[in-house]
Formats: structure tokens, C-alpha cells, sequence
DNA sequence: GTCTATAACGAGATAGAC
DNA sequence: GTCTATCTCGTTATAGAC
């Protein structure tokens, strides 16, 4: 039976999550990491010995993880394409709201942060947008939308609600994405 | 008649914007921007006596002008705002694929690093997200589109370019951007 | 307005005892 | 695996001569 103790790796990588998302990649100090996470600088470097950049490629990987969730939850809320993505927009508004508009993309910080000068880091973003884009395209083409238009469909689904994360971040309100949630599914609609 | 001489303040906000753009505000130190601007570390602090916030605001400003002059070129180069909004997301694409996919937005990054951290930053980026809608929506509006309908449609194509920047940049690919101004424009066309 | 020097602090990373 | 001490370097910002 798995026991629910969280290891010392784990609460470091949840730490970092965490700090990445609200302070992004170089306003993140890995001594901070260490107090937040209640472990000793030695125990980081023991667990992570590539040092700040494959600690923080694995934090995105938790990033990652999380959001597929959160995505996964929203779209199988109801049949419809088209109002399962706008419930994914109602879900962002909540959390980013409840965070005082801090939370928003786990990982967007850090991935502008590290464009072209952290390979491990833009790997592991990389996947997490490919993850991502399937898990829509994957109820896409459930509800009979086929072709290229799935695919096509899921990457800009999820530009837009990237875009519309950072909006409603800096306008502190939640209308960019209940907005994104009624074009989106105004244009899967028209595929339909 | 005004000259082109290039005064040691401005050297200073340029240099500024074009490392924000590329390293964020906690990834780029004044040292940094007063070698690039070849200007004295002091030179940097009598002009701005705020530091690094305050030059980092007003560095956030010259990027609103420079962005949305990109905006109204490619919406002034053809009629229809729908093709009107593809010419914007060519022009973004070229820009990026010619910084080696390195120059995207020149505030978002900054913008995400700041949230709720520092006012006088914050306020710039959100005038400057305000500037960039207006510029849109008048193209919308000169269209016969109208009420609600331009301004939510322009603060949607604001964010989706934004997000398939994003995309294009970690994806090395100019694609999300193109792919981004047909979506665009058939949504636009489902208002006419 | 420009320049140099430096104060005060925190960063990432390492060594080695336990 | 955990802990502390430390090395080296860079950071923001200030002081004060010119």
C-alpha cells in the first residue's frame, strides 16, 4: 500500500513548482527553495547534482502534470467541446482569483525566463505544451471533429488560454478568460 | 529640426528594453545595461534615481510604443480586418524567426515576473496590454464592427497573439503564429 | 553629467563531518 | 541522507571626486 509520507524529494520539487510559478526562474534562489521545502541545502544538491536548472526542469515536469489535470478535470465536466473548454476558463478564473492573481501558468514564467539558454528546462516545457495540446485534441476529435482541425484547434485552445492568464494576471480580473472561454467555443463551433 | 543624437538616457532605456525582452527583469542587472548602453553605472542612477523598478517601467513603456507600431503597420497594410490581423501575425513571425525565435513580446516576461510585486511596472504593462486593445478594436470598429462585439474581439486577439508568441518562441516555429491568424480571422468573420 | 570605488548583501555551488 | 561552513562571484545601490 502506497503510504501518503511525502519524501524529502518531493516536497523540494513541490517547493520549487511553487516558488517558479509566482517568482519565476531567476527570482527563484535555491537557499529559498531549501527553507520552503524544510530541507537542507545538502539535501538538494544531494537529490538534484545538476544544480538549479535540472532541479527547475523537474518542477516543470510537476507543472506539467498538474495543469493536464486541471485541463483533464474541465473537459470532462460535459459532453460538448465547446462548454468544456469554457469550464476550463472558469476553472483558471477561480484558482488565479483565489490566489489574489498570482497562480496562473505553472510554468510560462520560467519558459520565457530560459528561451534558448537552458536546454534541460525548454525540453521539459516543450512537452508539457505537446501534453497539453493533445489532452483538448483528444476531446476534440471524441466529439467528432476530425482532420487537422483537432489538432489545430487544441494548440490555439491553448495559446489563447495562455494569453488570457497572463491578461487577466495583469488586469487582476477574470474577464479575459471567461472572454477566451466564449470565442473559443465560438470558433470550435464553427467546425461543428 | 530635430536631430538624431542619441542621448545617454535614451541609450540607457533602449539597451533596458531589448534585455528585458530577452533575460526578464530579475535575469538582467544594471551592470549589465550601462555596459550595453555604454553608459556609467552613475550615469544609470542620475537619470533614474528609482533604480532598477523605475528604469524598468519606463523601459516597459518603450516597448508599448514599439509594439504597437508594429500593430497599426500591419493593420493599416490591407482593408480587411480579418487579413488586416494575419499581416500582424506575419510581421510577428518574421521578427521572431530573424532573433533566432529570442525576441517575442518585450513585456511579457518582465509582466509575469512583476505581478504583484512591483506598482510601478505593473501600471506599465497594463497601460501598455489597454494601448495595444484600442489599437485593434479602432481597426475593428473602422470595419463596421460594433458595440461590445470590438472591443472583446480585439481584447481576444491581443491575448491569442500573445499566447501563440509564446508557443512559437519555445517551439522555434512560426506555426502557433500563423495558425493563431487564421483562427483569428475566421472568428472575426463569423461577426460580419 | 560622468566617473570610480566600495559598501552591504545574496547568489550558486562545494567540501567534508556525521 | 543530512547538516554546516565556506568559497567565489555578482547583485543593487551609494559616496564623493571631477
Amino acid at each position: 500500500m502506497k503510504t501518503t509520507t511525502t519524501g524529502t524529494r518531493e516536497r523540494i520539487v513541490r517547493a520549487t513548482s511553487r516558488l517558479l510559478r509566482r517568482q519565476g526562474y531567476e527570482g527563484t534562489g535555491i537557499k529559498q527553495i531549501s527553507r520552503e521545502a524544510e530541507a537542507t541545502l545538502g539535501s538538494v544538491y544531494h537529490f538534484f547534482p545538476g544544480g538549479k536548472q535540472e532541479l527547475a526542469a523537474e518542477a516543470i515536469r510537476h507543472g506539467d502534470q498538474e495543469f493536464a489535470e486541471l485541463l483533464r478535470q474541465g473537459l470532462a465536466a460535459v459532453d460538448d467541446p465547446a462548454d468544456a473548454v469554457v469550464v476550463c476558463t472558469r476553472l483558471l478564473a477561480e484558482g488565479l482569483r483565489e490566489s489574489g492573481w498570482q497562480d496562473g501558468c505553472p510554468i510560462t514564467t520560467t519558459a520565457l525566463e530560459t528561451v534558448g539558454r537552458a536546454p534541460a528546462i525548454e525540453e521539459a516545457v516543450a512537452e508539457a505544451f505537446a501534453h497539453w495540446r493533445a489532452v483538448v485534441e483528444a476531446k476534440l476529435r471524441a466529439a467528432g471533429i476530425g482532420g487537422d482541425d483537432a489538432r489545430e484547434l487544441a494548440a490555439t485552445a491553448i495559446n489563447t488560454l495562455e494569453g488570457a492568464e497572463l491578461a487577466a494576471q495583469v488586469a487582476r480580473s477574470e474577464e479575459p478568460l471567461h472572454l477566451a472561454g466564449r470565442h473559443l467555443a465560438r470558433l470550435i463551433n464553427t467546425y461543428r
